[in-house]
DNA sequence: GCGGAACCGTACCGTACGGTACGCCTGCGG
DNA sequence: CCGCAGGCGTACCGTACGGTACGGTTCCGC
């Protein structure tokens, strides 16, 4: 079946959302290793019930994933007037944004989560992720990148380019490392320095597609 | 037991490499869901054997990551003379090598395995491919950086800040969206870019850190 | 009060797989 | 020629886990 990447608030009843929120807690414990009794017990269910709502383990996994990235909300940033200072400001917002999502908990596990499964030929939860990540950046982003543009602020031939530079000075080594459990970048040691990268990373994609002297 | 990072051609007889390339193989092939029984069979030796050589499975795994991580190889730039062309140069060969590692099946395959095996609490796979990778770019790298800072050719205050903008202006978010397998970046349709990609990701490179006019 | 739907808890089944044991063959040193 | 070490193939064991079945309880509509 074709996933819905849209989940409304009212997909998932609240007991199901419990049961969704045992489930996620245990796969930020346990890895990957989550198994359906351990669902079922933290979320005081029965199996039976599990199987009934989510079909089988993937259908879990997926329910799951798909409702937690639905959580992460986008800033909205107002693109009609549009000053150097504004779009400095939202491209802070947004790098910030991107950085504390990846170093979180949470997303670092769904990522792994999704990476394993597409290991298998499944790449129904990557996604997902993808969709409800870099891709949920890109849309929110290259608005008001082409707006910026159109306004004279920055100059690039395209917003595609412009977009996965910026990505990519944002986050650079931080999500791999992290994903690969690098012990010389704990949450705590990136978290400290967030405020500083962001600004260093929206200078220098200003510097690089900046139309002036907009440093 | 702490693993070591370095692997000599002779820590594995011949025999016992064929092993470890079936293993790899089945890996590419079937994702994480290797089973001893597979590469048993795949290699034409017992399980027994198997045991007898790696301990379990997890050895098995960690001697496959490793034999491969450390047939990449990095090519070495010689420092004493640099120019502004020999800068350029050699960091577009970092950058073409660096891209063409990451989308390559075997790399993905074993980021994959690591990250899966570093959601169950255990890190040395991910310190491994870590080591072999990203790690293995930096020691290289940082030397020419700081012999190009040295000579003039470059300006910054922090050679692992440099290294880490060069890093995300490289892989930017192909690593992470083939790791979740988008289909929207196939290898070949990101091999068919990677020159591009490298020239102008240099270019960026040396806008923001060339000490002039070095574009 | 009554029937039934939903659901909990638990017991159960089948299978896949990690790990072990064993019988057999081959090659080699004495 | 003998014995034995190394290794192949296979059968086997134990367990963990996905998935199912079923009895008991609660709650809701009538």
């Amino acid at each position: 079946m074709a996933l819905p990447i849209k989940i409304s608030e009212e997909t998932f009843t609240p007991r199901q959302q419990a049961v969704l929120t045992a489930a996620l807690d245990l796969l930020v414990e346990n890895g990957d290793g989550l198994t359906m009794t351990a669902v079922a017990r933290r979320a005081s269910c029965s199996k039976e019930t599990l199987y009934k709502w989510f079909g089988d383990r993937d259908g879990l996994l997926t329910a799951t994933v798909q409702w937690q990235a639905a959580k992460v909300r986008m800033p909205t940033v107002d693109r009609s007037h549009l000053s150097a200072k504004v779009l400095r400001e939202s491209l802070q917002q947004f790098a910030r944004d991107l950085l504390t999502t990846i170093i979180g908990e949470v997303s670092i596990t769904l990522n792994r989560t999704a990476i394993t499964h597409a290991a298998q030929e499944k790449d129904s939860l990557g996604n997902i992720v993808l969709e409800n990540g870099p891709m949920a950046i890109r849309r929110r982003l290259k608005p008001i990148l082409e707006a910026a543009r159109d306004a004279r602020l920055l100059r690039f031939p395209s917003s595609e380019d412009a977009y996965r530079c910026f990505f990519g000075l944002v986050v650079r080594d931080v999500q791999i490392r992290l994903l690969l459990g690098d012990k010389g970048l704990t949450q705590s040691n990136v978290e400290a320095n967030i405020e500083a990268d962001v600004v260093a990373a929206t200078d220098q994609f200003l510097a690089l597609y900046g139309a002036k002297a907009n440093l």
